[in-house]
DNA sequence: ATTAAATAACTAACCGGTCAGTTATTTAAA
DNA sequence: TTTAAATAACTGACCGGTTAGTTATTTAAT
């Protein structure tokens, strides 16, 4: 009478290898409950049914629900961003580095987890201060360093004028940021398209971002030149 | 033995003024708690208990705690940024106008609640699709058309060139959202300045920014002066 | 004294976490 | 090769705590 599939205790991770696979599958059908319900609302049976376990089986594999967030962030958006930002590192010229480093951008935000743990991080970090720090120093500030070495190296190798490579790194960020969040609140409404106005060129945009920025970077700043007064 | 202060049971809002303060006083309640806690976590107890009332009390003034939400972005978020708006349409010319703009910007983001709404939109919105489209076309698409109407008059008066001014508009928000965020995220840990490190130069940073777009948009773009191909 | 604003006790539903029991899988002995 | 004992992955009913929403009662204000 049961099939395979029909019945109703699933097959077993015997292996590491399998025991380690099912983690991370748990870990990932809990990004997806966190993303589209936030942390709180988040059940764990839900987390659990959408990989065919039971709940008592998901606490085989993570001690709590906070583990579940923590594990997010040590096991998943840290080993994607140091792979993401291994790719980056090439010996090219500065110019072609940023254009490279762009293209990146665009295939991290559209096939990497990293923006839905984004968008988990912004919604639900206030209930993990000690996580939000840890975020911020192994991922974001290592983003930025990435970023401000790339335009030191560009200035280095007279390609481009910075005043502020720190300050310019964040301006460089700003966009990606923006089209993540875009993304993860106004189209990633599951499965139907959201409102048809609501859809963001990616590709363009960054594209538009990554021109201004070598212009920008590419022109020598006149010292002074603002009419008005300001205070730096 | 009771002072006024310590008596149990609150004075009573009589008149429509004294009721409508009421509900203003308990909506931004709510949104301290959403933002401190997200909509699913906050309790509407400790909502009430902010401004000294009763949870039964909150019920008096909103139906539900959907209601609550809701109230934020029709009754506070939606008023907010019309009153700002209008501050800033002057008939200055298009670079000053951008300037005084950005001027304005910084201030609503120190001083006015819209950052945090932006935050609990971001975080709990997905719970309620009709209001973040409200949103986005109550609020961003107003922010976006003011800015693209601003680029092309500049292009008109001559001061400025521009391809394509709807998208350039996504790119002066960008870093907006990005110190919004940031803000939101990193720095606003009730009351102990967070890390040292987690500081962000508000002023600095888009101060740079507006330089950068004067910059980009008094430049002549050379059409098809990108070496690579590209799909526009 | 009358009115209605405010309260707090109450209800019902929900959910994180537990654990006694079930069963797929392995393995040692026949 | 067959078998059944041992193992441990898995299950889901249950418990206890929590909280949105309701309502009977209290009380401030006129």
């Amino acid at each position: 009478m049961l099939t395979s599939d029909e019945q109703n205790t699933a097959q077993r991770a015997r292996t590491d290898l399998a025991k380690d696979q099912r983690r991370m599958s748990l870990l990932m059908a809990a990004l997806d409950e966190f993303f589209e319900k936030g942390f709180s609302a988040a059940r764990m049976q839900d987390i659990a049914k959408r990989v065919h376990l039971s709940k008592g089986t998901l606490y085989l594999y993570f001690d709590s629900k906070q583990a579940l967030f923590k594990a997010l962030i040590e096991e998943v958006a840290l080993p994607t961003l140091t792979t993401t930002l291994q790719q980056s590192i090439g010996d090219q010229p500065a110019p072609a580095a940023l254009k490279a480093l762009m293209q990146n951008v665009t295939r991290v935000i559209r096939h990497s987890p990293l923006p839905r743990i984004v968008k988990v991080i912004i919604a639900d970090g206030k209930a993990f201060p000690d996580l939000v720090s840890f975020y911020r120093t192994q991922v974001l500030d290592r983003v930025f360093t990435l970023i401000d070495s790339l335009l030191q190296k560009g200035v280095q190798q007279g390609h481009w004028y910075c005043l502020d490579t720190a300050l310019s790194a964040r301006l460089v960020v700003a966009p990606i940021l923006f089209s993540v969040i875009w993304r993860m609140v106004f189209e990633a409404d599951e499965y139907g398209l959201p409102d048809q106005q609501a859809k963001l060129d990616l590709d363009a945009l960054l594209q538009l971002h990554t021109n201004n920025l070598l212009l920008i970077l590419a022109t020598k700043p006149e010292l002074g030149s603002q009419p008005e007064a300001h205070h730096v």
